[in-house]
RNA sequence: GGGCGUAUAGCUCAGUUGGUUUAGAGCGCAUCCCUGAUAAGGAUGAAGUCCGAGGUUCGAAUCCUCGUACGCCCA
């Protein structure tokens, strides 16, 4: 006996109690257990930051985290799911400073790091518990109590391992960035920060001459206009914009773009002729008012190499004779020189662009790559005139202790006093400037910081990425192979506080830096010292955890004595890391590889991993850390490249670094690593397509979204709607439609299923001795009373079919990774079981006898919802347990497996699938929903038979099959007989179609001539021809064509005059004509349907019987009355059936076909429901 | 400014390597049916310049180019 079903089901409810089910009998855990021997499949969790609340793109994510592990699991893989918690970096600091109500690095300092620290580690965890709490609601499985946490020493001690190993490589270097620098509040912000601050502002906008040096009797331009002599530099300017005045006396180079046409202009009235784009000639002249004289005119890449004399020469006095070696021999001047970029444009400007690399990320990079050219410490160095303050060095006297902005003004005067100022104006463009002191205009700086040489890797990055199975696959060579192609060095360093430490200590006194791989490694340097401040904090705070030791403050005040210098000491450079560094860590952090007891094999048997998931935002983010990372520490070959300190000692398995050997480096082989599958997500959007917003309330919470409607309604949102990479619109009337549109419908068939397995006793469990187990086919089979499918009828091995070539596809679709489509064909096949499956075999289950047609439909129904169970289970989780727990342990107690979640993934089984019969069927299907249109057309209810419906089949393939199945559709459609025919000129027109697919290749041209010929022909004696001579003779214009049966398609059209519809591959005539006798029976069914309405409106059950009385003074309905009582009396449970009233209750008076009839309708008595 | 993506019915989205004057589905809407899955279920219908403009092709929603709008990432 099952469990009743309620009909009314609350999800919600029901998934409480699923949730708590899990729980108590620790399913989760016994599904890995099931599978401890099992390959693996490896998954790696993408931490989030636990110190806001999730949202509903976190549901989206951990959904789809949830779906392939369990699909895996169930498929027989083990698949190990550790959680993990980001807990570093600036976000978590922002948030503290919230809560302190501060903002800058000074007021951090102020409070005390060691005290913030502390508000840093509190602040981590504050929302675990909501986060756990919706990920069990979520039906989320994984274990959180495990989960690697980011600051921990084990993890710390494992990223420590890594940086070493890239310093010892000589991949972790000291360099320079340029960042956007508050100078007021001495700090760097980050690129959301500075988003957030721009606003229009008026700058001086300054056109400035650079006087070319002659270099001696070299040759000079080489296109000239024809008739001018070879013009001298001596008495030509560079031509040079810009809105920032005061970066001016650091400048080091000017730019323009080799491939871009410049001019040399005579300037009216000055001696001295000018450059600039030619494109830009007459703006320029326009604005300053100025007549401008193309004299001749030369292409960027002829300027290049060109010396100029900077505007100040504050550097220029003393270097700007100063030459330096190049890597390819010779010599080059530093600096002060024309060099060739492509960012170069006209959209603004003069074409030629100043170059003060210390204050623009652009112009850094080509100080980058000059130095590159030039033979070590012999190029450039950065030129910055200005300190972190924001003022002017003592390297620029006249302006010493000035804020750079406010000396913009007198610079410009300065050069216009001595000529070289050519044009001034006021520019308005948008600037940033501080969000938290709107009055101060940020500034671009450099900062000294730490550097990956990942550019180094590129081409091994990209080789890794091109084995990669990305979802969708243009993340591969689009936004993530783009990025790679473009790769500049990681900028690891953060001048912050709450982070993971650089394990760099630097010697005091000759700056020689050691790399330290974990805190014993440190405590057994010799001299070591400082360990008390943290032990101090400990004592006097015994609840402060330990992995604090390893943060700043503690970590800083550990020194040590220098191998290099008796009695100095080496100090840990200051810097935190870049969090990102953490979690593309994970995948032999999370072990504490190789630091911790039993990491290697852990870390070994875990890489790489299967399946990774996040959203689109992670490219850059997690997407590229792992990659990155795994690239760089695990892809070299032997020793043979890398860095300059590269040694068998600094491949970290030296005596010291507690390194134990592993199978690392992979081969090249091994690629890709450290993940297979990427499933990259689209970006959630709000109820109104927008950004999904607190403050604008466009979306609800995830609580509410459960509370309403369910974990699994959102689960199936998230996996149905849409492929998971689009962006996904999260509307909560979406998420509700999930409920009826298939949730709801595979209850209902479940709900009726119970109904009547319970009413006639349809008892599996008796009928199956032993072990039910997972209740898959072989064990159905060993039922008694379990016919073979080839034995049962054909609607029950259709339905059989359609559930194995489902579950078929399913399996392909999953194995890509493609839910979406997976989903697509769950939902047609709970269509097909509801909508014609149990539609049609309603009868049988109805029938009081038990019959071998009954039993086959209770077994063929029970095989449909148990596969349905395990197919839906990775899905909808919750559902799936509902339906499994009372369709097998309500029934088989322990003898079946305990959960749907242990069992194996459906793979569908060949042998059951008949294409034939599901192509058949579906002709079927089609004919009945054209017999229905054309009912429709025609104005005739179903409720009234007719006497005829002409099927005419474009394709006679069928037909033999279709005859066998008349009843069928009579049934369906309501009427006495169905003929098929191929030919019938009386309903159908016939047009004969090319098969484009076919002739297309071999006519080309001369198709569109015989698609004319063919919609012109009579279709009908196009076809008599090819029946009779096997192939149809045409003219064509430029010569005859001869078409045989494959390369024709035949298109039916009904004529208007008849109750027809036509299909793609039949039309459907109803013949209209109704006899009395038709029409007395309809008027039957109408009865019929005016009793059941007023059974339900009394709430009868469906075993309830009635005594009827009729009363009407129509003759017709009562001769209908005469003639169809026992119809009527079977069809509504009648017992009693008069023509006369009955004393109670009131009647109900009803229009019957146009005739006042009233019912007398009593309920005599309730059948109890027995099995 | 650059890269990537998206644009198809009122809404949310499908549309396989180019193939047929029938471009699909769900919701919503309209009309109707069923009433023994019943505070459900089903059918039918209306509704589309496939973002725009060019091009390639016998043939383009689909491929190419150029635009436009929106989104994301970066500058």
């Amino acid at each position: 006996m099952f469990n009743p079903v309620e009909s009314s089901v609350s999800f919600p409810k029901l998934e409480e109690s699923i949730a708590r089910f899990w729980r108590q009998r620790q399913i989760y855990e016994k599904s890995l257990a099931a599978r401890a021997e099992a390959p693996a499949f490896v998954f790696y969790d993408g931490p989030p930051t636990a110190n806001g609340l999730p949202h509903p793109g976190h549901c989206l994510t951990r959904a789809i985290k949830d779906l392939f592990p369990r699909y895996k699991t169930m498929r027989g893989y083990r698949c190990d799911r550790k959680g993990g918690w980001d807990t570093h970096g600036l976000p978590v600091e922002v948030e503290v400073c919230k809560e302190l109500g501060i903002h800058s690095k000074e007021e951090i300092e102020a409070y005390g790091i060691e005290p913030f620290i502390h508000k840093c580690v509190e602040s981590v965890f504050r929302y675990t518990k909501e986060w756990e709490e919706l990920t069990e609601r979520l039906g989320f499985w994984i274990h959180l109590d495990e989960a690697y946490v980011t600051f921990h020493q084990s993890y710390v001690e494992s990223v420590w391992w890594a940086l070493k190993n890239l310093f010892d490589r000589g991949l972790l270097y000291q360099g320079h960035k340029i960042v956007w620098w508050w100078a007021q509040g001495g700090t760097a912000l980050s690129a959301g920060e500075v988003g957030q601050g721009y606003r229009e502002v008026a700058d001086p906008s300054v056109y400035v001459r650079f006087p070319l040096v002659e270099e001696g009797d070299s040759p000079i331009f080489a296109t000239q206009k024809s008739g001018q002599s070879p013009m001298q530099m001596h008495d030509t300017d560079l031509l040079v914009w810009t809105t920032t005045p005061w970066t001016l006396p650091s400048n080091q180079f000017a730019a323009v773009k080799p491939e871009l046409e410049y001019s040399v202009v005579a300037v009216e009235g000055e001696s001295r002729n000018l450059i600039m784009a030619s494109a830009l000639v007459e703006k320029i002249a326009a604005k300053s008012k100025k007549d401008l004289a193309v004299v001749s005119t030369l292409i960027g890449s002829e300027l290049v190499g060109r010396r100029y004399v900077p505007p100040f020469d504050y550097y220029y006095k003393t270097d700007g004779r100063r030459q330096g070696k190049l890597k390819t021999g010779g010599r080059e001047h530093i600096a002060w020189r024309v060099v060739a970029a492509d960012f170069v444009t006209t959209d603004s400007g003069t074409g030629i662009v100043h170059q003060a690399p210390a204050f623009g990320e652009v112009d850094y990079d080509v100080l980058t790559a000059e130095q590159e050219r030039f033979v070590e410490d012999n190029g450039p160095p950065l030129i910055c005139s200005v300190a972190p303050d924001g003022t002017f060095t003592a390297e620029t006297p006249e302006f010493q202790g000035r804020w750079v902005k406010e000396a913009d003004g007198d610079i410009a005067r300065q050069m216009r006093a001595e000529g070289a100022l050519f044009h001034q104006e006021q520019y308005l463009h948008d600037y940033p400037f501080c969000w938290r002191a709107e009055e101060d205009p940020l500034i671009q700086y450099p900062r000294r910081s730490w550097f990956i040489r990942t550019t180094q890797f590129k081409d091994k990055m990209l080789a890794n990425n091109a084995l990669i199975n990305w979802l969708p696959e243009h993340i591969q060579d689009g936004r993530f192979g783009n990025f790679l192609e473009t790769n500049v060095d990681w900028a690891l360093s953060r001048e912050r506080y709450w982070g993971t430490p650089l394990p760099i200590w630097v010697c005091e006194k000759t700056g020689y830096m050691e790399a330290v791989c974990c805190y014993d490694e440190l405590m057994a340097k010799p001299g070591v010292d400082g360990m008390e401040v943290w032990r101090e904090a400990k004592q006097k705070n015994p609840d402060l955890s330990d992995d604090l030791k390893i943060h700043k403050p503690y970590i800083d005040a550990v020194t040590y004595d220098s191998p290099k210098a008796p009695g100095a000491r080496m100090r840990r450079v200051s810097e935190v890391i870049d969090c990102w560094f953490d979690s593309g860590a994970m995948p032999f952090a999370q072990w504490g590889y190789p630091n911790q007891e039993g990491s290697k094999e852990r870390f070994a048997a875990q890489f790489p991993a299967d399946f990774i998931s996040e959203a689109i935002d992670q490219t850059r983010g997690w997407f590229y850390s792992l990659l990155a990372i795994s690239t760089l520490l695990f892809s070299e070959e032997g020793t043979g490249e890398g860095g300059r300190n590269q040694g068998p000692e600094a491949r970290g398995q030296g005596p010291g670094t507690g390194n134990p050997p592993f199978p690392f480096p992979l081969p090249p082989s091994s690629y890709p690593h450290p993940y297979r599958n990427c499933v990259v997500l689209g970006l959630m959007l709000g109820e109104d397509g927008g950004k999904m917003s607190k403050s604008k309330r466009n979306y609800r919470e995830p609580n509410e979204i459960f509370d309403r409607y369910g974990a699994d309604a959102l689960r199936w949102f998230f996996f149905a709607n849409q492929p998971p990479w689009t962006s996904i619109r999260y509307s909560e009337q979406s998420i509700k439609a999930t409920i009826p549109e298939f949730l709801i419908k595979l209850w209902n068939v479940y709900s009726f299923f119970v109904i009547y397995a319970n009413i006639d006793g349809f008892d599996p469990a008796a009928s199956i001795s032993g072990k039910a187990g997972r209740l898959d086919s072989k064990v159905l089979a060993t039922a008694d009373g379990y016919r073979s499918i080839l034995e049962r009828g054909e609607l029950d091995r259709w339905v059989l079919s359609e559930l194995n070539s489902t579950a078929t596809a399913v399996v392909q679709r999953m194995d890509r990774y493609d839910n979406y489509a997976a989903c697509g064909r769950l939902i047609e096949f709970v269509d097909a079981l509801s909508n014609w499956y149990v539609r049609r075999s309603r009868e049988r289950f109805w029938s009081g006898e038990k019959s071998t047609d009954k039993t086959d439909a209770y077994w063929t129904l029970y095989e449909c919802l148990l596969s349905s169970c395990k197919l839906i289970a990775p899905f909808v989780p919750f559902l799936a347990e509902e339906m499994w727990q009372n369709l097998t342990v309500a029934e088989f107690g322990g003898r079946a497996v305990e959960s749907v979640h242990l069992c194996d993934y459906p793979a569908g089984e060949k042998n059951v699938i008949d294409r034939l019969l599901s192509e058949r069927m579906a002709v079927v299907r089609e004919i009945v929903s054209l017999g229905r249109s054309a009912r429709m057309g025609a104005k005739l209810k179903v409720r009234q038979p007719l006497a005829l419906v002409e099927v005419v089949l474009a394709d006679p393939v069928h037909k033999g099959w279709l005859e066998e199945h008349a009843a069928l559709i009579c049934d369906e459609l309501n009427v006495k007989q169905v003929e098929f025919t191929q030919r019938a000129d009386q309903y159908i027109t016939y047009t004969v179609l090319p098969d484009l697919k076919r002739l297309g290749p071999r006519l080309g041209k001369r198709l569109p001539a015989l698609r004319k010929l063919l919609g012109q022909a009579d279709g009908g004696k196009l076809l008599a021809e090819l029946e009779e001579n096997g192939k149809i003779e045409l003219e064509l214009p430029d010569g005859p064509v001869t078409l045989v049966a494959d390369d024709i398609q035949i298109r039916l059209q009904a004529k208007e005059s008849w109750a027809a519809a036509q299909g793609k591959q039949c039309v459907v005539v109803l013949s209209t004509e109704l006899t009395d006798e038709l029409i007395a029976e309809g008027l039957a069914r109408e009865l019929v349907r005016a009793i059941q309405d007023i059974r339900k409106s009394r709430n009868c059950l469906y075993t309830d019987r009635l005594k009827v009385g009729v009363v009407t003074d129509s003759k017709e309905i009562q001769l209908v009355m005469n003639q169809f009582e026992e119809y009527i009396k079977s069809q509504t449970l009648t017992l009693e059936f008069t023509s006369t009233p009955l004393p109670e209750p009131e009647p109900v008076e009803v229009t019957v076909a146009g005739h006042r009839v009233k019912f007398y309708v009593n309920v005599i008595f309730h059948r109890e429901v027995s099995n």
